[in-house]
DNA sequence: AAGGTTTGGAACCAATCGGTACAAAACACA
DNA sequence: TGTGTTTTGTACCGATTGGTTCCAAACCTT
């Protein structure tokens, strides 16, 4: 009954996460933005409201596809154990930038140092996504049983700031050595109530 | 022999590097940039390039004064222990977000976030204060003398990124007691090679 | 007080910002 | 093949971007 659109609003929706995980909201221009998406001005006033609630939108996504693989991954048993699993991902994102090259870092963390954020609703989503992190970091330990609730939690919270800081040294590329140690101090912060992911 | 200027341009930017730091670079518009700086553009760019100028000298800026002043403390033996010194370092970050509400984080931190920073001259000066920090935790724990060179190496890059973790968090307000178990991590990291700096 | 210099502020610049309006193009249905 | 509806691309909008120019004001030296 009508003309159909001749681009993927999801694929679109997509590059504009990318851009915005890449670069950050203002750094972003609306033409950087149409490019990126591959559609005109035309098109993105009409499928999206404006920039500002397409990078919100972007926010969600991140959560509904990245921070959600990460927790699902964080919480699957056929994975190994707790430790395992976060050190798993630890592993996961070291390997991501000496090997791609990855220098986009996580979406969420940029977002946080963004200031662009601030004030808006984007502080709350991004406040909740920190919290799913550190929930999926304390439900591993939990799995394995071998702390209380109170060491699980604060294992679980530095575990949390270790994976923002390597993730933030990452986005300047990060050397193998470094990933390791960091990696390897990981290990010692879990090493709490048990030997468990002992690698060296 | 000629009009003297009405501003100290030592303190002009210091309030530059203020702006830099909170918001970036690239939301740190020129006009709010003079604003800061309490001059007005003619002034400016007299005494100062640009823009993109300004901002390399407020890293250089902030390398002199911050970081400088954070190496300082960590080598101070006057601070007490190496690992001491460690753990007051954090405290003192976790105070400044919880008491004063200081939710500007770490300059160098945002800027490595901060994507306008990369490519151009600003990358090499952000490692170079990311290298410097690490060296002081490194010799902060060589002071002890209870860790080998490559253990203390290690533990001085593990601290290293959970100090970034922990500025990224704070960014966004920390509460008292995620700060709390952040810093209880960091000792638990720290014990390694002998009992030091526990607290609780 | 006069002369020489430098600063400070406003006027001005092209380019770009995010966003809107609108007409032509492309389809579904009849 | 026409008609109606939606998408698309472009021209356009005022505001703001970083940056330059230029002259009057302010000062030091003599």
């Amino acid at each position: 009954m009508a003309r159909p659109r001749e681009f993927d609003p999801d694929e679109a929706m997509d590059k504009a996460m990318g851009l915005f995980w890449d670069v950050g909201y203002e750094e972003a221009s609306l033409t950087e933005l149409l490019a990126a998406m591959e559609i005109t001005k035309g098109s993105f006033y009409k499928a999206f409201q404006d920039k500002q609630s397409i990078y919100l939108a972007s926010l969600d996504r991140y959560n509904d596809k990245v921070i959600s693989g990460t927790v699902a991954y964080l919480g699957n048993p056929a994975e190994g154990s707790g430790r395992a699993r976060i050190l798993g991902l630890f592993a996961k994102v070291a390997q991501a930038v000496e090997l791609d090259g990855d220098r986009l870092g996580c979406f969420l963390c940029n977002a946080l140092i963004d200031k662009a954020a601030e004030g808006g609703e984007a502080e709350g989503k991004l406040q909740a996504m920190v919290h799913r992190l550190e929930s999926a970091f304390y439900k591993a330990l939990q799995d394995d049983g071998q702390l209380n609730a109170r060491d699980a939690r604060e294992t679980a919270r530095g575990v949390l700031s270790a994976y923002f800081g390597l993730r933030v040294l990452g986005r300047s590329g990060l050397s193998k050595e470094m990933a390791a140690d960091c990696i390897r101090q990981v290990e010692w912060l879990l090493a709490r109530g048990g030997r468990a992911g002992q690698t060296a």
